[in-house]
DNA sequence: AAAATTTCCAACCGCCCTGAG
DNA sequence: TCTCAGGGCGGTTGGAAATTT
């Protein structure tokens, strides 16, 4: 066996240019190099100076195969390999091999990566080498942590492109898509795990801003991606799911104005969680989707008040999300929010994103329709979600019975999670009503219960940021009322978003369902006083604001608010669980649409 | 201190696209 | 037009490290 001392050396100190020891990720190289070269060069504080040489590459490689965490011949799974020859190698890289691929690439360049195991002796596919040079040992990659700018670009890019990792790693020099990949995955996780929404308030803010300046519905992608190909990402069961759902639905709902009744029926169940009002907008019925603030102010007030009794949690909740840059960004410049979309309650427009006129890309893969749609409850979720692919086993989300989650698990109003459509959307109502109540009580009973959107609205980020939403608040509620956000009197208007002030009429109030498509009739006139007109009134919520668990009801109810298509569309599933159609999008045309920006 | 669990990430797998023959 | 190889991409896996119990 000879040892190369030589060329494999400078192939090493290239390794060691492109792999700053850092974090686990080099101790974990660092390791690869002591086992891999322990017995060669067992000094050197297991750095390694001396790498074998070809002719040992084979041997290498055999060795390897020992301690190979694959261990296969390399022939299963359909990966490719010299035929006759050994088999190829999988498994981690020794830096043997890296400096071997190194000093071809040096060589020949990128590109014909099948070549590097035909000219030299390393038993690595093509497609491997590829990925070994492109993630770990071409220059001017950038290791380390992601720095904030990154993270915050990441958020961004994501919520524009969806799963798009090469692209987005096209936006961030030095990062790979891979690293992205398990960067936005870990974040995912903690997301879940902490009940708050994927997207930053300001990102989704940002994107839709940038979003006004084109026509293009800038979805498509994501929900090709995620959505439609079942990505995990968005489990309706994410509590968090509610919020980015919320901070969104309102503000495609004029994006959807073509879209067929029908459509917005699986629409309306599927977004339930951000109002009937909105549903009823999207139909056409309200015409003043702008005006979403007013009647929301006492309700936000509230939260944000409410995260006082978590002050302890802060920090770990931080360390969670780790999204501590977050703060520190914002303590400088409004450019990046907190979690605002952590507002559960107050989704959109605490996010700053009132406009209804906005068009809305990646956090709307999270309003899918049915599947992931019962986010209002996130005990609920999977109780109405019969999709045929899911598994009584996918019913249970170990999230949810996190601290963090707990909460809203145990909320008063936790829905039933037997009972199908109707239970489930009255249990919003309830929930949405006591959400309100609940910002009255919050502070004064340290157990109390909240609704899934409360899960987000004790979220201590609120308490480091709401300066900022409360002028946010501000900046947008003056328009309507004229008066701050603590302002009562601010009118509602037509399609008032005060989706938590639920219907407070007894089924006498209500508008019956007999005349009910009547009472809907009247122009809404904003910050009209008469109760009696008042849009709450029509609220479609209304006819749930009883204890009724007529199914019957409920369906006329709808019927009556989005006409006869829902029938059509949704009838066979009534109270059999929310299943609209086997696509959702298919209903969606608009929302389909894939936004050419990012291609 | 040990076991169990969670986190993190490198690498693999399979699908798809593209271009050459 | 068809076939095939090369390459890119996104999802998933497996295992070590870190953390928790």
């Amino acid at each position: 066996m000879s040892i190369s001392e030589t060329e494999p050396t400078y192939h090493l100190e290239i390794l060691r240019n492109h792999q700053t020891p850092r974090s686990r990720r080099d101790v974990f190289s660092h390791r690869m190099r002591i086992v891999n070269n322990s017995a060669i060069n067992p000094g050197h504080d297991g750095e390694m100076y001396r790498v074998k040489s070809e002719s040992d590459c084979e041997m290498m490689h055999q060795e390897d195969q020992m301690d190979s965490p694959v261990g296969d011949d390399g022939s299963s799974g359909g990966s490719p390999h010299r035929g006759g020859g050994p088999p190829l190698k999988k498994g981690p890289w020794t830096s043997a091999e890296d400096a071997i691929l190194v000093d071809y690439v040096k060589k020949h360049g990128e590109g014909n990566w099948n070549a590097v195991q035909k000219n030299t002796g390393l038993f690595r596919c093509g497609k491997s080498c590829r990925l070994r040079w492109a993630n770990h040992l071409r220059p001017n990659l950038k290791k380390g942590a992601f720095t904030p700018e990154e993270e915050r670009l990441i958020i961004q890019l994501h919520s524009k492109m969806g799963n798009k990792w090469a692209r987005m790693a096209a936006h961030l020099p030095g990062r790979t898509d891979n690293e992205i990949k398990n960067y936005w995955n870990t974040r995912i996780k903690r997301c879940q795990r902490a009940g708050l929404p994927i997207y930053p308030a300001s990102v989704c803010n940002q994107s839709s801003n940038e979003d006004q300046g084109s026509s293009d519905f800038n979805c498509g992608e994501n929900l090709s991606s995620d959505l439609l190909n079942g990505n995990g990402l968005y489990l309706p069961d994410f509590t968090c799911d509610n919020f980015i759902a919320n901070s969104e639905a309102l503000s495609y709902a004029p994006q959807l104005s073509a879209v067929s009744i029908s459509s917005l029926l699986g629409q309306s169940f599927a977004s339930k969680n951000c109002g009937f009002m909105d549903q009823v907008n999207q139909a056409g019925m309200l015409k003043q989707s702008d005006h979403l603030l007013p009647g929301l102010s006492d309700t936000i007030n509230g939260a944000l008040s409410s995260v006082d009794q978590f002050p302890n949690d802060s920090e770990k909740l931080k360390k969670a999300l780790g999204f501590d840059y977050l703060h520190e960004a914002n303590s400088s410049s409004k450019t990046i929010a907190p979690f605002g979309g952590a507002l559960t309650g107050s989704h959109a427009f605490l996010n700053g994103t009132f406009s209804t006129s906005r068009t809305i890309n990646g956090p709307l893969k999270m309003e899918l329709p049915s599947l992931q749609d019962t986010e209002s409850d996130p005990n609920s979720w999977l109780k109405y979600t019969v999709a045929p692919a899911m598994q009584p086993t996918e019913l249970v989300d170990p999230y949810l019975q996190s601290p963090t989650a707990t909460p809203s698990v145990k909320s008063e109003c936790a829905s039933p999670r037997n009972s199908g459509l109707l239970e489930e959307l009255l249990h919003e109502a309830q929930g949405l009503r006591s959400g309100r109540n609940q910002q009255l009580s919050v502070r004064s009973s340290s157990s109390s219960v909240s609704t899934p959107c409360d899960t987000t609205v004790i979220s201590p980020e609120f308490d480091l940021c709401q300066e900022y939403w409360e002028e946010r608040l501000n900046e947008y509620a003056a328009p309507f009322s004229g008066n701050s956000l603590t302002g009562s009197t601010a009118p509602v208007s037509a399609a008032s978003p005060d989706v938590f002030q639920l219907s407070k009429l007894s089924p006498a109030q209500s508008p019956s369902l007999g005349s009910g498509e009547q009472a809907m009739q009247p122009a809404y006139e904003p910050g009209a006083g008469d109760t009696s007109s008042h849009p709450e009134n029509f609220r479609p919520d209304a006819f749930f604001s009883g204890n009724t668990t007529d199914s019957s009801v409920f369906n006329n109810a709808i019927a009556m608010l989005l006409g006869n298509d829902m029938n059509t569309d949704c009838k066979p599933v009534f109270g059999h669980g929310i299943v609209f159609d086997t696509s959702p999008w298919s209903n969606m045309p608009h929302a389909c649409q894939m936004s050419e920006e990012f291609k």
